[in-house]
DNA sequence: CACAAGTATCTCGACATCAAGATATCCAGG
DNA sequence: CCTGGATATCTTGATGTCGAGATACTTGTG
């Protein structure tokens, strides 16, 4: 079966066969892949009343363990977001009733954001729901080839995920 | 080597043992190496002072052979983006001079968006600057293991740009 | 030829994000 | 202890995106 990157593929070596392309083979396909992960992700959270943002913050505080809390700076080397970014965030969530602020009582610089009752269902929710929508797009391929492509992407992800960046 | 991901996997296997995570194994990792990989061509991009949105906008129109011009219709198909923001974009790489606007001859409600000659030349040289950073990243793989991964991405992303979406 | 519906692009207001800087606190060396 | 540098979080201002609606033109129908 073709697809978009097949055509893009196709045109650059059209207009530029001067060039080897091959990277896009993989590398365009991760990038539109994940464009669309995100979108089917938005309409499976839709039904949880949450947006992507929320899941990511409330997710990382749930497998964090009881008492489901973190600080704001491991939020956001878990979510990749800018500390602004994440300040704003928690204000949000705040306000929905599904985290609280609590003062670090070992340092006063700091404060942790704990899940409410509230926020820990709606998080479990939410993943569940997940979990069903990706299998189905996964059904494409069988259990020994989704192995093999985890393997692949890994080998690509561990030098961003170990190397300090 | 171990990865973000493994990491998230046991996390969730030890809070959620009821729950089968598996498909993360894939498709979180997708959407790691995509966040990974936007913030690389950030850098790649800055060495010719592009965006990345430039370079997409940019990059439609080379694709498109000579004489180089879309509709903005056609590039917004093209880049997923909204009219609004496709207008916004047209604007400030017009501000640049990297393209310019055309009256349509056969309609006089469009419009025609044509690179420059200096907007084709920076759109060759982030391409070709592009292909390099990424041909090292995937050095990681064999050329067999990068041709079997294009082959498992295409299975996945295939039904999302067939099938009207 | 007139009119309604469709199409192409642009305008505008709201909002999430980022980058850089401000503020408060911690800690190691003298 | 004091002081300077590091750390943790928040604030601010600019920017890009989206969604909905406005405008101008085209096309199909009778």
């Amino acid at each position: 079966m073709e697809d978009e990157v097949d055509r893009l593929v196709a045109a650059w070596r059209r207009e530029r066969p001067d060039l080897d392309v091959e990277p896009l083979e993989v590398l365009s396909r991760v990038s539109r892949l994940a464009r669309h992960l995100d979108r089917a992700r938005r309409t499976a959270f839709a039904e949880h009343g949450l947006e992507p943002w929320e899941f990511d913050v409330l997710t990382a505080l749930r497998r964090a363990g009881s008492p489901y809390q973190l600080s704001p700076g491991q939020l956001l080397t878990q979510t990749l977001v800018t500390s602004g970014t994440m300040t704003n965030r928690i204000d949000r969530l705040t306000g929905k009733g599904l985290v609280k602020r609590l003062p670090d009582p070992d340092d006063r610089r700091g404060v942790l954001v704990r899940l409410t009752d509230d926020g820990r269902d709606r998080a479990d929710q939410a993943l569940a729901g997940l979990l069903a929508h990706e299998r189905e797009l996964l059904a494409q391929l069988s259990a020994g080839q989704q192995g093999e492509l985890a393997g692949l992407l890994r080998q690509l992800v561990a030098p961003f995920d170990n190397i300090p960046g």
